[in-house]
Formats: structure tokens, sequence, C-alpha cells
RNA sequence: GGGCCUGUAGCUUAGUCAGGUAGAGCGCCGGGCUUUUAACCCGGUGGCCGGGGGUUCGAAUCCCUCCAGGCCCGCCA
């Protein structure tokens, strides 16, 4: 904890002389302290149309580990999730019945949740709660708890009255912004206001006259109305809705994706209506995509990428964290669950055996800008703000637990076996319960790279049997008469291992080349009495004699 | 058409903003550990920094230009 308290302190003295010397999370930390002073508020949003993407995870990581980079910078921050709720459906996804037609132009938050078939289910709240709670949770699970703010409730407090009022005032301002930046043109009948109509879709309504707080329409079905804009009867064009909270919410700080990023995008017309309400727009901010590839066929029409909550499902939380710590924002990241998680894997350990100290002496700048960089992106990738990195491992390796996982089919045998092998004692922590569930997720999903995957025979191979010498072909026989009277545990079964092989004129290397020739049909592998210990001396024998 | 980003070793990349001898990890090769956590340790291999021009004593870095790739300009992050 001390430790943590040093670093942190250490690096904000960096800070103050070498600011570009810095991980980007804490370099905007100090860039915010400077333009907007202690109070910060970190903002990412969402649509819960039920369209996840890793994209947005990379939006929200990236909010929020500027949040904490300003907590550890002893700013006072907070992280706050805008949910779109008042945004309506769009259109009837694939997982929606069409029943879901009906609802189209209607907010989320006012429409029912589909049930397990896609028809709207009266009794299962809100579409918005529906989609958002399951996503909520997989934030959960990297350790990102924000402040949840629903858009609706938003309007339906009152909050946004102001800005409403103050843009249909300035509807010729907002209309000549939009149109001058984003090069679009507006329909003649556009106004800064989309209200409610009779069935609650906003499709088709027409605006007939404004009188604070009342937005008077009419709409397709020929019904006339009064929207309160103090009330959720209505919201802004998303253009505006935008820039109006941020001046709601006193946001300092949003990344976009570079969508919105784009020249003539919703960022750069959100900054001077932002303006144009009163209030002041946090600085343009802009992340590259990111894309996560499965193997196989995927449901996705986009080539085979993985949504979130799957990504989840098979990645560690903290190396799909310091996926997005390491890389600079403005890089594109390009993973896959295939054997780039192993190379993640490996490197995120490798950083946590031997961390990196950017206070040693005899750095180049450029060892010192990689160390600073580093440290601060494992610093950020912990579940929990300012926990020790070590602990995220739970004292087995990423490749260990794969090989476990594959040649132990229950839980507690894996358990067993780091007990005994020294990585555990006691009980296993919940992280590291999930570490293995998430592995075995992994092995058991077309993702897990092939040539990782022990695939043990049941019998000699013939191709096998050929590049057997005959000094190997006789240690196999002489091991399968001797293991009908081994005690049947890893270590007696080493031990017969290393008993056996001098006796037939081999060295223990050539014993075990063939054992995994034989058992895997490879020359090398995970513990050889391991695997002949799972497989059980009957099958063990049967495949030595076969 | 307008704009943004990227191009550095076989792969992933650092360094580019404030120019000062090209760094790292993986892979690969060799050796060690009298042999197993696909581990670990040591050594080695490997880049005209996309091409060309310019500024400079000096350019991966700044300027111009070309090429290649990705993306945005319809509320898809």
């Amino acid at each position: 904890m001390r430790l943590t308290e040093f670093r942190c302190e250490a690096l904000f003295e960096w800070s103050l002389s070498e600011v570009e010397l810095m991980h980007w999370a804490d370099f905007t930390a100090e860039k915010l302290r400077k333009e907007r002073g202690e109070k910060q508020v970190a903002c990412s949003g969402i649509t819960p149309s039920g369209e996840f993407h890793l994209g947005h995870i990379r939006e929200i990581l990236s909010a929020e580990m500027i949040h904490r980079s300003c907590l550890d910078a002893g700013l006072d921050s907070r992280y706050i999730f805008i949910v779109d709720s008042m945004d309506p459906l769009r259109r009837v996804y694939p997982f929606l019945s069409d029943e879901y037609e009906q609802y189209i132009g209607c907010p989320l938050a006012f429409i029912p949740a589909p049930d397990s078939d896609g028809n709207p289910d009266p009794n299962a709240g809100s579409y918005a709660e529906h989609f958002l709670e399951p996503f909520l949770e997989a934030l959960a699970e990297i350790g990102v708890f924000p402040e949840v703010i629903m858009n609706h409730e938003t309007y339906a407090g009152g909050q946004f009255t102001d800005k409403v009022d103050s843009a249909i005032e300035q509807a010729d301002e907002s209309r000549e912004i939009i149109e001058s930046i984003s090069g679009r043109e507006l329909d003649d009948d556009w106004f800064p206001y989309k209200p409610l109509g009779s069935d609650g879709s906003m499709d088709g309504v027409t605006v007939t006259g404004y009188e604070k707080p009342y937005v008077h329409w009419k709409d397709r079905h020929g019904e006339s109305g009064s929207a309160d804009t103090r009330k959720a009867e209505g919201k802004l064009p998303w253009r505006i809705d935008w820039a109006a909270r941020w001046g709601i919410h006193g946001v300092t700080c949003e990344p976009a994706g570079k969508d919105h990023g784009a020249a003539g995008g919703s960022f750069d017309t959100g900054l001077p209506i932002c303006r144009l309400l009163g209030s002041e727009p946090p600085a343009k901010m802009v992340y590259e995509w990111i894309q996560v590839k499965g193997a196989g066929p995927m449901s996705s029409s986009s080539g085979n990428t993985v949504g979130p909550i799957e990504t989840l499902s098979l990645v560690p939380p903290e190396i799909l964290r310091y996926l997005i710590a390491g890389s600079k924002m403005n890089r594109h990241i390009d993973f896959n669950t295939g054997p780039a998680l192993f190379q993640m894997a490996d490197e995120y350990e490798r950083l946590v055996a031997d961390p990196p100290n950017p206070e040693a002496e005899d750095l180049t700048k450029r060892q010192r800008v990689a160390a600073i960089t580093q440290s601060g992106a494992m610093r950020l990738s912990q579940i929990e703000r300012g926990a020790d990195p070590v602990d995220s491992l739970a004292g087995v390796s990423f490749r260990h637990l794969a090989m476990l996982a594959q040649i132990k089919t229950s839980d507690d045998d894996v358990w067993n076996s780091l007990r005994s092998s020294g990585h555990l004692t006691g009980e296993p922590k919940q992280a590291l319960q999930q570490r293995l569930a998430r592995m075995r997720n992994w092995i058991g999903s077309i993702h897990f790279p092939e040539d990782a995957r022990i695939h043990i025979h049941s019998q000699i191979d013939e191709n096998v049997r050929g590049e057997l010498s005959q000094e190997q072909s006789t240690f196999l026989q002489k091991l399968a008469g001797e293991l009908s009277n081994t005690e049947w545990s890893d270590e007696a079964i080493g031990s017969t291992i290393r008993t056996i092989a001098p006796g037939c004129g081999i060295g223990g290397r050539e014993a075990y080349v063939a054992l995994y020739w034989v058992m895997l049909g490879r020359n090398y592998g995970p513990k050889a009495s391991a695997i002949l210990f799972e497989i059980g001396r009957e099958a063990a024998i049967e495949l030595l004699t076969s």
C-alpha cells in the first residue's frame, strides 16, 4: 500500500518536469488539471440497444483509466456513465421479433424488454434496463464501477429544461453550427427538440410551436399535444443532447470513437453548441477502433469479431484492461482470442515478475519512457485500484493453468495439483477460481489455439511407432509392466519412469521423448507423469502396450 | 470530393509533439539446467525506421511530395 502511494507520488514528480514521459492516462490527468482544475468528471456513454461491442469497452476503460489517474494525481474526480435510455429504438434488431416494429421511434426506457424468443414481455421491465444489466455486470468484472446516469431520468428530473430552452431560443444558431461544421443540410422543419407523439414515438412528429416550457406538436396520426420539457416527453437531437449533457453534468473529459471525432463529426459540432448553451465543453479526445477476432464462423456479419461479453468469458479481466492500458489511444488494436492471448498473458506476467523501474538511474530516455509507460499500464490494469499486480496472477501462470485445465477434468484436481506443486496453499481464492473457469471456457471454445491443445492418444500411432528406437520401445514395455504395481500418484509414476529408463539403455531425455511421442504425438509436453496420472492406470497401460 | 490515423527486425511494437549513435518483447539459432510449469538461465541472429526530395553540423523524428493500408464524413465506438 505504502509502495503504491510512493509510486504515485513519484509519477507526479515526473509529471511536473517531464510531462511527455507519462502514461497516456496520467498525461491526460495532468492536462486536465491544468485546463480544468481540481474537479474532474470523466464520462462515457452507451446506447442500450442490445448491440454491444468491444469498442464500448475501449471507450469505457479509456475514461475510467483517466478517472483513476486523476484520483492517483490527487484530483477530485468522478466517473459517470450516461445511458442513452431516451434514445429511440431505431430498427428491429436480429434478436428481436417483428412485434418490435410498433416501438420504433420510442425511447428505449419506455418500451418492454424482449423475452427469450425476442417478443416484447410486459413483465420483463424496460428494454434499456434489460440490456444494460448484463453489460454493467461485465463492467464489474473488469473493475469498472461507474456512477450510472439514465438519460431519461435526467430529462424527467427537469435538468435538461434550461438547455432545451436555450437550444430552442437559439435554434438558428444551432442549425447554423451543425450545417456549417458538419456540412449537411437540415430539413426545413428541423427543430432542436424531438417531442414524443401520441403513440410514444418521436417519428413523424412535427413541432408546431414553443411556449416555455411546452413544445407543441402534431403527430402522424393527426393527434396534437404538448410536450413538457421539464419531463421526459421528448429529447434533444443527438448532436445537441451530447453537448447539453456536458454542461449539465460538468463533464471535463469524454473520449469519443473516431467516428465522432472525424472532421465535422459530432465532437466538432458539440464543442460550439456546448458553449452556445452556456457551458465549457471537454477537450476533444478521440480513440481508435479495437477489434478482437475469434476463430471460426461467428454470427456477426463483419468477419468474426467477438463481443465484449464473450471476450470476458475467455480473457482474464486484467489482461483485457492491459490490452487497453498498454496501447496508445490513437493506436488501432487488433487482438485475437487465439495465440495472441497467450502472448499477452506472457507479456503481462513478465512485467509483474520483473516490474519496470522508472527511477533507475542508468536508463536512457527511451528506456525511461518505456518503464514509465509500462508501470502506468500495470497500475491501470488492476481490477481493483491500487492493488498489487502480483495478486492478479493468484500465483499461477496462464500457461500452467492452460495445461492443468486440459489434463485435469475436475477443479479439485487442479487445486490439488497446485497445492502439491506449491503454487497454492489452502483454498483457491475467487480470482483463481474465475481464472480457471475462463480457462475452461477458452479451452472448450473454438478459439483455443490448436497447437496448444493436448490430444492424448489412446494407442500408439503407427507413424510414431516407426520413430521409436529399440531401446525406447523396450522402455515403454517395461514401464507398462511396472505401472500395474506402481502407486497411482503423480510422484510415484514419475519416480517409476526415472527408475526404469536407465535399465533400458537410454537417458532420461529419450525416455521422456518416447513417452510424449506415444501420448501426444509430439516430443515435448506438460509433465509426463501428470498426464499418465490423469489418463488412469488401465488406459495408460493399454496405450503403452498397444 | 473533404478529413483523420497508421507504415520501424519474421510478428507485436517503443522512440516522432521539444532532431543528437535505431530499443524491447515474441519468434528463430546455439548453449546450459544429468529432463518438464510448452518453464527457466546465458549467448547469438536479425531494421538503408514505406519511397523520394528538402531544412540541418546532424532527421525515424521537422517541411514537401508520392506510395500503401485502415477509418470517418447517414446517431453503428
